[in-house]
DNA sequence: CAAATTTGTTGCCAATAGGGAAAAAGTTTC
DNA sequence: GAAACTTTTTCCCTATTGGCAACAAATTTG
């Protein structure tokens, strides 16, 4: 079987699309809309003047942070679009995919990493399935600390995460964990096989 | 066994010690200082004036919009973080699990989801195990669509991935593949039993 | 189909952000 | 410890934002 891995195909890069100089208005517009609401509606709950909110949505005015962050709250933006720059680009209409087994590995002392969909490159989330070689935490120099959020299933066997700030957690598989990865991390296999866990991390 | 599940430990929730009025220009002069940049270098890599980087450090000004973009882009400064409101709060420091099965369970026509990690509001990402009960596409009355990116992983089973723009993909146990949620998608299981997958969507 | 009401857009003006340059504070060097 | 240099803060000024209110457009009502 061949190596087929990645495509690359559709209406693809959109390039300067961002919200950059002009669509910013767009987005929040259609944010608006999509929940319902009147400029004046969305402009009191935002506390903020309707003028301003029509100006915004028209690209007449370049918000300010805070003006962007009460709309945010009220509109149910996500930050992660609104940042899109034209340049360092999105994955609009893209799709990769990763056969089992066949992810770019990376390996450490304590893990064995297998980075999956890795030819899209400007994802914003990062997959990968590690097996666990730690047998025990004081094969830990270091915590793992990286600012950002950390997403993990457990795909086979049994491990314990080990956290700053808790006691130790015994997984096995099927469980998950969502923990922010600021916080000094670690997994330890406690199964007879090495664990195996999907790892997402942002 | 008991529903045990959530955590809510360590240092926690720091109130009203978000972005809002006075910390965000002290996350910003951390994130230049941790890059080991001066004002000067930062403001002109940001293409700002270094008073005006000074100012916004000191809280001494609301930065606009873009000049918080590009701060964001040069001192490789994470969105989420900067859009914490104290309120709705960002994760740090904190943990929470979900055991094999004890999810929150939400049906549709063509899913069983089972949504993991619930007590964990804010968090970014929304990871989530389905049991695809859809058998033909035919089932599907429109794709699902929804402005973001997605990440998914097959736990077991076999199934068929459909995405607009491109030809549906087969995929098994193991397999995982990454696309733009904003394309219409579907999945349809193609396996004896109905086939399990991990999402994770942004 | 005109009146009434609601929704969206434009002027206008006070408030303030952002940049240049000078002053102040902090470092290093001899 | 003063001189030379670097880094940061403070003024000053112009350009823009953001809100109020008047205006225009669209929708509803009688």
């Amino acid at each position: 079987m061949e190596p087929v891995q990645t495509e690359e195909t559709g209406p693809a890069r959109d390039a300067g699309d961002a919200p950059d100089g002009q669509v910013l208005g767009q987005m929040i517009r259609d944010a608006r809309k999509e929940k319902g609401l009147t400029l004046e509606e969305a402009a009191k709950a935002a506390a903020i003047g309707r003028s301003t909110l029509s100006k915004i949505e028209n690209n007449l005015t370049k918000p300010s942070f805070d003006i962007i962050r009460r709309l945010m709250q009220t509109l149910d933006l996500k930050t992660p679009q609104l940042f899109v720059q034209s340049g360092d680009g999105d994955i609009s209409g893209r799709r990769d995919y990763t056969l089992a087994g066949r992810g770019e590995h990376q390996e450490t002392a304590t893990y064995d990493h297998e980075l999956l969909c890795t030819e899209l490159t400007s994802k914003r989330m990062l997959p990968y399935i590690s097996t666990i070689k730690a047998r025990d935490v004081s094969e830990f120099e270091s915590w793992v600390r990286h600012r950002g959020e950390e997403f993990m299933f457990v795909i086979s066997g049994s491990l314990t995460l080990y956290t700053e700030h808790y006691r130790p957690l015994e997984m096995t598989e099927g469980d998950s964990v969502y923990y922010d990865s600021g916080m000094g991390h670690g997994c330890v296999s406690t199964s007879t096989e090495d664990a195996r866990v999907l790892w997402v991390s942002l």
